[in-house]
DNA sequence: TTATATCAAATCGTATACGATATATTCAAA
DNA sequence: TTTGAATATATCGTATACGATTTGATATAA
């Protein structure tokens, strides 16, 4: 058996899954004015209010690289602030603001429609979820 | 229960799983001067051989935007050539070279080294496998 | 035959993604 | 207390990823 056809790769299809479930978000994110990544980020904003670059890096596992540049433009559509930290300046602050807040309201049919996008049975779903989980774990504790 | 928690989206897992295989790949793949992208790429030509970019698009989910500067990077190392044509020169013909398949040998201990890493049972893997084509065959059957 | 539709690549602009490095700040040890 | 290590962001360069458009070639219909 040759394991290096593409359809014995088990990334393959990850990748595949990923930027296709992601290229179906788009129509409904454009509607807000936000990428996916964009959209994430306000996510984890919509429950934390506020954090540094580092915490919401380890969530989302991206670094300021990435995370720099996207937050200036979430800043630019006035959906976040970014301030130096008075306790420690090495720290980017990042709050949401109220029409960021706002937001949310606007997203809040966008996870049914994707679920039933995606056409999985509670099963399936709560099964998927549970191994993609047990792979980041698995990855992240790797020391290969 | 509040459906636009990042942890109840079932998109959110995969994006880090497929990111962070990605980046497991990553030190493997610069030993043979390949990126993600560009390995599965060669993974199609190691088993086909010849091919047009429609149809390497079509397997990879991915466009002549995407796949016209990579394909350019290929051939720059000598792992492909691209010709037009002659029968119909819309079409651009991507071959593979001696250099490109003598790369594969290269390249055979890489699946065994991502498996151990994802480190899933052989059942979880066939599961995961099955739903995430599953997702894929839903998503681009999909008309809205 | 000629205009027009269709098709395959390529090009362009914008937005990640990430390794490597730079910068600024804080910490900590001698 | 001063200097070097550690930390948090930011910057830079390269490589996708993709919507939109352009270019060039082929097919087709009037």
């Amino acid at each position: 058996m040759d394991k290096l056809l593409l359809k014995n790769q088990i990334c393959f299809p990850l990748y595949l899954c990923s930027k296709e479930i992601i290229r179906k978000y788009t129509p409904l994110l454009n509607k807000l004015d936000l990428t996916y990544t964009q959209y994430i980020v306000m996510m984890y904003l919509w429950e934390n209010r506020e954090c540094n670059v580092k915490e919401l890096g380890k969530t989302l596992l991206l670094d300021s690289n990435t995370l720099t540049p996207l937050l200036k433009k979430l800043e630019s559509k006035n959906y976040i602030t970014r301030n130096k930290s008075s306790n420690d300046s090495r720290n980017t602050i990042i709050s949401i603001t109220e029409k960021g807040l706002q937001l949310k309201e606007n997203a809040l049919a966008i996870p049914d429609s994707m679920i039933k996008c995606v056409n999985l049975s509670d099963d399936e779903i709560q099964t998927l979820y549970k191994i993609l989980y047990k792979v980041l774990y698995n990855i992240e504790k790797e020391d290969n």
